[in-house]
Order: structure tokens, then sequence, then C-alpha cells
DNA sequence: CTATATTTGTGCGTATGTATG
DNA sequence: ACATACATACGCACAAATATA
């Protein structure tokens, strides 16, 4: 799934795959994306790492991050 | 008590000073061990760091957590 | 039944140190 | 020098489970 050797650095891959789920409907809108301790068990990866990946979702602006709370996924445009 | 600069982690010395207490009688099969509240004021350490030490005495068997109510000593095998 | 206190669970923010390419 | 990545450790806030008054 996370290609370590890959030519993206993990923490894009990352960002790419959860991109990808609210693209597809799999995280809506609203809702929130798995927190990072989940993406740090799914993925395998460290929590800087992780964190990282929902900075990526932020420049996006695919998702917003309440402190304390978590990261929700936008509405689309 | 605990070092900071040691060589080992401080989550790691924190849980070994519990484990030595459970081996010298101090903490009893099926009582509870100190709170994580406990042993922040008493290490003074993060709270995350005290979880981080019970995490490992589960792992090495010598505990067992209740959400809401306490981690408590197991009996020996 | 309600309210409060205690304890663990979860979530994010931040900083430092180490290692690798 | 820099980016990437992991591990450790500090902090704060709120939720959930439990026990008790």
């Amino acid at each position: 799934m996370i290609d370590p050797e890959g030519m993206l650095p993990v923490y894009v891959q990352v960002a790419d795959v959860i991109a990808a789920r609210i693209e597809r409907g799999d995280l809506v809108p609203n809702r929130p994306i798995p927190s990072e301790t989940a993406l740090v068990q799914e993925f395998g990866v460290a929590r800087g790492t992780a964190r990282h990946a929902v900075e990526v979702l932020r420049e996006r602006g695919l998702v917003a991050t309440i402190p304390g709370r978590g990261t929700f996924v936008l509405p689309p445009k």
C-alpha cells in the first residue's frame, strides 16, 4: 500500500490515499478522517509522517483540523 | 529516581519501577496500581509517558486495564 | 434520577534527538 | 545543508466508563 522506496515521499503517498477516499465518497463532508493514531497504525508510519500527510490535505483544501477534536472533510466548493 | 538522560526511555524506567514493586509484593494481585494521574505526580512525567509505561506492563503480562476503573495487578501464572 | 468525582480513552499541538539519503 | 522519517516526551482539552453521593 505504502512504498517507502517509492518515487513519492511516504507522507504524500498517505495523503494521496486519503484524498482518494474522499474523492470516492469513502470519507464524507463534515465527518472526521481517521485520527493520527489510526493513520499511524493503518499505514505503519510515524506520527510525524501521519501529521505531515494531513498537513498536505489541508494545503489541498480537502480537510480542516479542529485542535483537540479531529480533522474533518470539507464540502466540495 | 527517573533519569531523563538515562540509557533507557523514561517510560521503560517507570515501567521497571512499577514492575519491581509488583515483584516485591508492594503491589498485590487484584489490586490497582496507582492511577495515571498519580504516576504523573510521583514520577514527574507527562501523562502520555505514564500511559506508555502502563502499556509496557500490559505487554509484559503483569497488569490488566479496565476503562473507567483502573489498572490491576494480575496474579502470577 | 441526577450530579459529581475518578480513571481511562482519544485527539491534537509542540519540541527534541537520531538516522538516512 | 536539507528533506524525510522514526522515536520519545512534554502539554492541553474533551469524551467515555465507572463509582458513589
